[in-house]
DNA sequence: GCTGGCTTTTGACAAAAGTCAAAAAACTAT
DNA sequence: ATAGTTTTTTGACTTTTGTCAAAAGCCAGC
């Protein structure tokens, strides 16, 4: 009988691509061996401005933020992560170009953490492992899309409501000035959307 | 000697794909045989809403756009494309569900058409097409994660700017109206930027 | 060269959201 | 518990962008 691999910290991922298309144990293996388990504190920066992403983390545990610095110097979010998602500057990580952005733990967290050319290994030693890669790009991808058209086409108002509704978790973990950052308008804005109604 | 392959409109197509990853003769043969060339006039839709959307296609000559209608029945783009890009309908097209944006036609076309059980068949008869697949994605995922970062860091002046700075020819082919309606902002307040400087 | 569409511009006004500053409320750590 | 920090709310005002309506400009086809 086939010895069972031991997957401990990695069982969530292992899960995710499983239901994309079964990874065989030998891919799993490598994976396990080319990737590390970190811990890091709350607001850990993983990535500011400037520098060259090499890394791409799964969160285990904990949640984490993406922003960049306006020209005045605000902070603005991009995404805020949680539990079983890929945590990754998307220009900087695909490019290998210097960074606009940061990548800022918001609690401490949990991480499994590949490098850029451990995961281009992978990709060139199993090729089965793009169709996983690819079908997670396009989830990703899709999940940008539905970000981007929100922006164009909803009113503040109504980009607070369906996140309110699609993601209500996300109002425990996180301060309402990430979240108004997060939805694109102001932290008084938000506190006056949250009054009315 | 290898008889040559017969390209012709596939050129470009290919030329995409073996900058990434060498295509193998056995993939482009399999390509051309599983996908159709079509013209189509100015002003077709390609995609409706509701329907759902199964072809991908790539844009030998001509442009498109891909617009949804707000709540008020007013069009806007999210998309315009020209040659030598991909025109799918992102959220339809990876989920099989029913579109909430249009695709049409800007001028009159010829594309390369490809139907997703076709695709999907590729992908899996050629393990290595993953890897082209899951590189082109990454490519399109970036484009759309900077279009949205610019929809929230930019004013409409600078989104302006920049357009015009990184594809000026949009401005030769577009009309102002389609293009103001992809910056996000009315078609009024294009031409008040316009003017200014 | 004129006619009938589109497209673009202009003006007056309205709406949405931002800014600044201060108060109130909620947490944190001692 | 309390002092100190951070987060959230509130008020007054400004800025940006949108809307509506009309005029002007452009272009294709007869």
């Amino acid at each position: 009988m086939a010895e069972q691999l031991f997957l401990g910290d990695y069982q969530n991922l292992f899960n995710l691509f499983d239901n994309i298309y079964p990874l065989k144990d030998e891919i799993k293996s490598a994976i396990i061996a080319n990737s590390e388990v970190i811990e890091v504190a709350k607001k850990t920066k993983l990535l500011s401005v400037d520098e060259r992403s090499n890394t791409i983390y799964f969160i285990i545990k904990g949640a984490a933020r993406i922003f960049y610095l306006d020209k005045e110097g605000k902070e603005t979010n991009t995404w805020i992560l949680f539990e079983n998602q890929l945590l990754i500057s998307v220009y900087s990580f695909y490019t290998g170009n210097p960074s606009f952005e940061y990548i800022e733990t918001l609690e401490h967290c949990q991480l499994i953490a590949v490098k850029r050319e451990k995961l281009d290994e992978l990709y060139l030693n199993f090729m089965e492992f793009n169709f996983s890669g690819r079908k997670l790009t396009e989830f990703y991808h899709m999940r940008n899309e539905i970000q981007a058209n929100e922006l164009r086409m909803l009113s503040a108002k109504e980009r607070y409501q369906n996140l309110l509704e699609r993601n209500p978790q996300l109002f425990q973990r996180v301060s309402l000035g990430h979240i108004a950052s997060y939805l694109g308008i102001s932290q008084e804005t938000l506190s006056r959307i949250r009054k009315q109604k």
